[in-house]
DNA sequence: GCAGTGATCATA
DNA sequence: ATGATCACTGCC
């Protein structure tokens, strides 16, 4: 069998909130030691741009951040509450910020599930050793289209999570997307 | 409900 | 140099 195609890069370099419906149902590919593991997105959440008082990007480019002002297929990885490695996708054009969190996968089975940013971290070992780098084959890290031949994913839309901070205007946006 | 945990960023 | 904040989780 043929193995499948990662995205191209151009599947990113789309609107945020296109991008992150999208990725769901589509699927991780970490190859290590030889062996490929894959696992199906099924929560997603988008950050959008100068504006969004929810993203890092709203005040400007900084050390941290300006990865999410580059093109689209970079990978972000930061360090949340001191513990916890959140694992972002780079989206939309360079020079304009913005980024995919991935929130939930769930092995091909189905019969595993990692419900959180950093629960799923954590079990994928995904770490800052990825932050900057660009998703591909050679990375051994990439994400692949869900298979023409399977049932068109049930997709939710729903506040973010943890964002109040950001107000009620960015807080309430249904930027998040769950598989059903 | 809230402690843990430390990089990051604004302020000085 | 200091202090507040934080795209979370797990245990109370």
């Amino acid at each position: 069998m043929e193995a499948p195609t990662p995205l191209p890069l151009s599947f990113f370099s789309r609107p945020t909130q296109v991008v992150a419906r999208e990725l769901i149902g589509c699927h991780l590919a970490i190859k290590r030691n030889g062996a490929t593991k894959r696992y199906t997105i099924s929560e997603t959440e988008a950050y959008d741009g100068f504006d969004d008082l929810a993203s890092h990007a709203s005040r400007g480019k900084t050390k941290r951040n300006e990865i999410m002002f580059r093109e689209a297929g970079h990978i972000y990885v930061y360090l949340c509450y001191g513990l916890h490695w959140m694992f972002n996708v780079v989206t939309g054009a360079a020079g304009y910020p913005a980024a995919v969190l991935i929130r939930g996968v769930r092995t091909q089975d189905g019969n595993l599930q990692y419900n959180g940013p950093a629960k799923l971290t954590k079990a994928l070992g995904l770490t800052d050793a990825y932050n900057g780098q660009i998703l591909s084959r050679d990375l051994g890290l990439w994400i692949e289209a869900r298979k023409p031949a399977s049932p068109k994913p049930i997709i939710t839309a729903t506040a973010r999570i943890g964002v109040d901070y950001a107000g009620p205007i960015w807080a309430e946006k249904h930027y998040r997307f769950l598989l059903a």
